[in-house]
RNA sequence: GGCGGCAUAGCCAAGUGGCAAGGCAGAGGACUGCAAAUCCUCCACCCCCGGUUCGAAUCCGGGUGUCGCCUCCA
């Protein structure tokens, strides 16, 4: 597979360390609040991209941390009037309802900051040993003009960061862009004794210490939004390479930003949008497709049309499968004629495409078009009138459910059972549409679909499904 | 001031040298008792100007527009 890193601005090779195994860590949330569709983003991408490594066959250890302690942490659960660790229950709580919602998958491990004091303050030891740390009464900082990669990563060098800083410096700094490692306790915050002060780590140093603890020295893919990659990722590979002398992430891997009506979505704008609230409206479902049907790195911009547009892709694709699965119970094996022989044939080839895709830079949008050209091509199978075969039927049907293993957003609708009753009206209609009686079958239709199950007569007979709900 | 991205049909969006994927919307047709679902057909010469090449949306140069980053931020 190959990969943009965004430290080579090229597409490279992904080639891991030990063979066969990818340690892979994306920066999680601050757990201060409900996180927004733009963090969504991110999660559902990075998701996507472990399960893809997956079914390529890598042994995938995915590192997700989250962030428990920092300013916002503290400022927030003083307005509250809670302490800060029950901030953090509540939100991570939360996050994994939503992300749940959304298809994300847990992480093979999700450390909290606070759990790896003893981590940090040993890295930030190994920064004193390396000259790269220095204290300021009791703060320690890390001193950028000793290490000489600085800004690498961002393609930043440290006199015109310098320029353009904006920000008033703390004038003790040796250079404006050093940046915290401790910070001694204020009155009333969480604090750990350290050899420095007592107090609390910054934040760039968590991601170093729990990543490393996790993954060792030196991971293969360190993922995380493009937001991040200065300051944080350019302190990351500071801290971590100052520490250990070696490359600290082989491939930096950056999600766009996701705005909303071509605006950037921020709090004072008023057009911050948490998944839990969007979740009152919209099918997590669909928002995990929207968020795949463009390329990773390109901005996106959500709106109400995008969402129905969508929805509806999403539906065209629910309903292949729905209808194949609903055949295949009615169908048997038999040799496949000339026409299923090609059938078969594109199967593969979709499957080759699809590879190929995902293979390049992570191209879901591309592999998404697989996925509708097999749709097209199977609805055609299921259309013709020669009857269809158990044994051509179902690997196209588990392709689908194949690639939904790393795509994850299909809702497979026909396998529940239906109440007794409705299946009552439907016999009911069977023989009403027998007797020719229209009015009585349309009623008995229209009333289902009130009641939300969908009629479709076939050549096959009557084939219902769920309507789709919007809210999930 | 520095660094970087993007510009493809009404909307969204792939495509890094050889007749422009896919989805949504729209038009026409087929199937259906009517629907629904589905299928078929139609719908772009790729921001502008130069250049390289037999050949460029794709490479190079110059514009224009737009977005982002430069110690809160996915």
């Amino acid at each position: 597979m190959k990969l943009y890193n965004t430290l080579t601005r090229k597409k490279e090779p992904l080639e891991p360390l030990k063979a066969g195994k990818i340690g892979m860590y994306a920066c999680g949330p601050t757990v201060y609040d409900y996180f927004h569709i733009g963090n969504a983003r991110v999660f559902i991408l990075f998701d996507v991209l472990r399960r893809y490594l997956a079914y390529r066959g890598y042994d995938v250890t995915f590192v997700q941390n989250y962030t428990d302690i920092d300013d916002k942490m503290i400022n927030r659960a003083g307005e509250i009037g809670i302490r800060v660790d029950e901030l953090a229950d509540k939100f991570i709580q939360a996050y994994l309802e939503d992300t749940a919602a959304l298809g994300v998958r847990r992480a093979d491990h999700e450390p909290c900051a606070t759990w790896h004091i003893a981590d940090i303050i040993a890295l930030i030891e190994k920064l004193f040993e390396k000259g790269l740390a220095y204290e300021l009464e009791g703060d320690v900082y890390y001193d950028v003009q000793a290490f000489p990669r600085y800004g690498l990563l961002s393609g930043q060098n440290l006199e015109e960061l310098d320029m353009g800083s904006r920000v008033e410096v703390d004038e003790r700094k040796k250079h404006p862009m050093d940046f915290v490692l401790w910070k001694k306790e204020k009155p009333g915050e969480p604090s750990w004794e350290s050899p420095w002060s007592r107090g609390r780590p910054g934040w760039h140093i968590e991601c170093s210490a729990m990543s490393m603890h996790y993954l060792g020295e030196t991971l293969d893919i360190h993922a995380g939004g493009q937001d991040l990659i200065f300051p944080h990722h350019e302190n990351e590979i500071a801290q971590s390479e100052g520490a250990t002398g070696k490359t600290f992430a082989r491939h930096w891997v950056h999600a766009g930003y996701l705005n909303i009506n071509q605006e950037k979505m921020s709090k004072s704008l008023g057009n911050f949008l948490t998944v839990r609230e969007l979740r009152k409206k919209v099918n997590p479902m669909v928002l995990r497709f929207f968020m795949l049907s463009s390329h990773y790195r390109n901005p996106i911009n959500f709106s109400e049309e995008q969402i129905e547009q969508s929805q509806k892709a999403l539906e065209r694709l629910n309903t292949a499968v729905d209808n194949m699965e609903d055949r295949l119970a009615r169908v048997d094996e038999a040799p496949p004629d000339r026409e299923e022989e090609e059938l078969l044939g594109y199967l593969q080839e979709s499957r080759e495409r699809f590879i190929d895709a995902m293979d390049d830079d992570f191209n879901t949008a591309d592999a998404l078009a697989v996925l509708f050209e097999l749709a097209r091509k199977a609805n055609t199978y299921l259309n013709r009138s020669q009857g269809q075969k158990k044994n051509v039927l179902l690997p196209v049907l588990d392709f689908f459910r194949e690639t939904d293993e790393v795509l994850g957003f299909l809702q497979e609708r026909t396998q529940e059972v239906l109440e007794e009753e409705i299946e009552a009206l439907i016999q009911k209609r069977e023989e009403a549409r027998r007797q020719k009686d229209w009015a009585t079958a349309d009623g008995i239709r229209d009333e289902l679909k009130v009641r939300g199950i969908i009629l479709e007569d076939t050549p096959q007979g009557v084939r219902w499904k769920i309507a789709v709900e919007d809210s999930g």
